[in-house]
RNA sequence: GGCUGGGUAGCUCAGUUGGUGAGAGCGCACGACUCAUAAUCGUGAGGUCGCGGGUUCGAAUCCCGCUCCAGCUACCA
């Protein structure tokens, strides 16, 4: 059953003291849809999601909760993170926490090697320093002052003045990488996407980079700086270092070998650390650089990037508590380009639920195995001489799932549903050609009646195999209504590429009832 | 200010290198059918392709200007 090939996935590890909202689900989902279909397809698939945990914030709350960061890391991990990942039913292979015992020594391997190679060097970082905020600021964060401060900088939260205060910091040779990361850009087309994003990156290169302060003393939340403890790392230095050590480096250098480099799914927001600062780590380093880098669109509600501070901040368990995980899952591969910017509406998710879910796929499934209950006994009867509508029916089938193998290597994940949605569509257009119910009314029919409900329950199998990265527990009912379980092995075992040879279900399997798929959910307010 | 992306049917969006009367899904109207989750199938109505110029035999598609929306402008993740 394996291709061979390795496949590695992952998300960017969520920052704990964040509140999970659909955002972040996206990612996961798209991730994991990507993985399903892989480790389906006989890949070497492994998925990594996980958790960002240190710096300076996440201090800050937990003194401010009356704990310890650790012990408010390992909270938020258990009550919001984790739960998330049930939540949308995520099949992760592994979860990493920057405060794991094999990341943080293992950032330290990376760092000390830079460090003996001569890419780190001690300097003085100087920042506008807020003393409301006790931080330095970011020029994101920084605004020209009014009134009494006219004409100086002040924090855009306190609106009070900064002042310039420099600090002893560490910092990576990230400059000397200008040309070598426009190479790979250059050489690697590929290596970001889409085409935007890599265009945005590269524009970004070719101004020069600045080397890139790594080091804080200002607080110790964080990992030491293995030549000196008074410092730690800063977090994005040690939060992108989770890609690597999650799969064995500096540890365990056969799986290392195994899975790295992989491919990251990011948002276009924090695209620039995974595809400017972390390969060039990664090249001071002598590693390999990822596979390729996606950057996806944001989520638009209203028009706008969906935000806690716009009120418009949405909780994935929101979604499923009505619609289910499947439909959330289904929903935003579907209904966005992959890589743009997608809009989300409660309107939008019900009425797709509604027509898509509901009266196309589902109602699909539950007036198939109808018919074969009642005109069968439930026994998948044996097909006759195929006509031109059957072969077509057969023709779409292999088209559908060759496009949507293709459409996932090209991580377009909405075309990818796109094509699968086409046998939707033709074997409820041929359901009504070919009218089984007539059929059944005349014994001189019999064996047409058998041909037509075979190739309809057959094309369902194969839609149960291509759907489930995309919608697992509706794929799943149905996989065990159609009581293929016994001859045809379990539904995740199924080869994915192959899914559209046709004649895989075998007359005779007897199928079981099937409760709706995606029952119709009475319109609210909604 | 600079940079990027975008403004196409009521809604969400497709529209390769300019060329048969501008498309899809949803929604809407009408019709067919009854196996099914009051589901399905068919037909139809609906658009000054943001605005103004220009190039061309011909532009939603190229050039110039304008306007509107969103985002980015590095060490908060």
């Amino acid at each position: 059953m394996s291709s061979g090939r390795s496949f590695y996935v992952t998300t960017p590890i969520f920052y704990v003291n964040d509140a999970p909202h659909i955002g972040h689900a996206y990612t996961e989902v798209a991730a994991d849809m990507l993985a399903r279909w892989h480790r389906q397809s006989g890949d070497d698939t492994w998925s990594l999601t996980g958790t960002d945990e240190h710096g300076e914030k996440i201090l800050r709350t937990a003194t401010a909760n009356g704990t310890t960061p650790q012990e408010w890391a390992d909270k938020l991990v258990r009550d919001s993170w984790i739960p998330l990942l049930e939540t949308i039913d995520i099949s992760n292979d592994d979860f990493i926490r920057t405060t794991d015992e094999r990341h943080e020594k293992n950032v330290q391997v990376f760092l000390q090697k830079l460090y003996d190679d001569g890419f780190i060097y001690s300097g003085e970082y100087s920042g506008l320093y807020c003393v409301g905020c006790e931080e330095f600021k970011p020029e994101s964060d920084v605004v020209d002052g009014v009134g009494e401060f006219a004409g100086q900088k002040v924090c855009a939260i306190h609106s009070k003045p900064l002042e310039r205060l420099e600090e002893k910091n560490y910092f990576f040779r990230m400059s000397d990488f200008s040309q070598q990361l426009l190479d790979l850009y250059e050489q690697n087309p590929e290596f970001v996407q889409p085409e935007s994003a890599r265009n945005e990156v590269i524009q970004f290169v070719r101004q020069g980079l600045n080397d890139l302060s790594i080091s804080r003393s200002s607080f110790d939340w964080g990992i030491k700086v293995p030549w000196d403890d008074s410092h730690v790392v800063y977090v994005w230095f040690d939060a992108l270092l989770n890609y690597i050590t999650a799969v064995g480096y500096g540890q365990d250098n056969e799986n290392f070998e195994r899975r790295w480099p992989g491919m990251h799914l990011v948002g276009k927001d924090i695209l620039r650390f995974h595809a400017v600062i972390w390969p060039a780590m990664l090249m001071a380093a002598g590693v390999k650089v990822p596979h390729r880098v996606f950057g996806h669109g944001w989520l638009l509600v209203g028009g706008e990037k969906m935000s806690k501070s716009k009120l418009t901040g949405i909780a994935p368990h929101e979604i499923t508590d009505t619609f289910g995980s499947d439909a959330f899952r289904y929903y935003f591969m579907s209904a966005i380009h992959f890589g743009q910017d997608g809009s989300f509406s409660w309107e939008d998710l019900s009425a797709r639920y509604q027509a898509e879910l509901a009266n196309g796929f589902g109602n699909l499934a539950s007036r198939a195995l109808a018919m074969v209950t009642r005109y069968y006994d439930g026994v998948v009867p044996a097909p006759g001489e195929y006509t031109e509508a059957d072969l077509n029916i057969q023709r779409v089938v292999a088209e559908a799932v060759a496009n949507a193998d293709a459409a996932i290597e090209k991580i377009a994940l909405h075309d990818s549903l796109a094509a699968i949605w086409t046998i939707v569509e033709e074997l409820n257009g041929y359901i009504t050609i070919q009218e089984p119910w007539a059929l059944a009314k005349d014994d001189a029919q019999r064996e047409r009646l058998s041909t037509v409900l075979y190739t309809v329950t057959e094309g369902l199998r194969a839609l149960a195999v291509v759907l489930s990265p995309t919608i697992p527990k509706a794929t799943t009912k149905l996989w065990t209504a159609l009581g293929v379980e016994d001859s045809l092995g379990a539904l995740t075992a199924q080869p994915i590429r192959s899914a559209g040879v046709w004649g895989q279900l075998i007359p005779g399997t007897t199928v079981g009832a099937l409760e709706a798929l995606f029952p119709r959910i009475e319109s609210t307010d909604a």
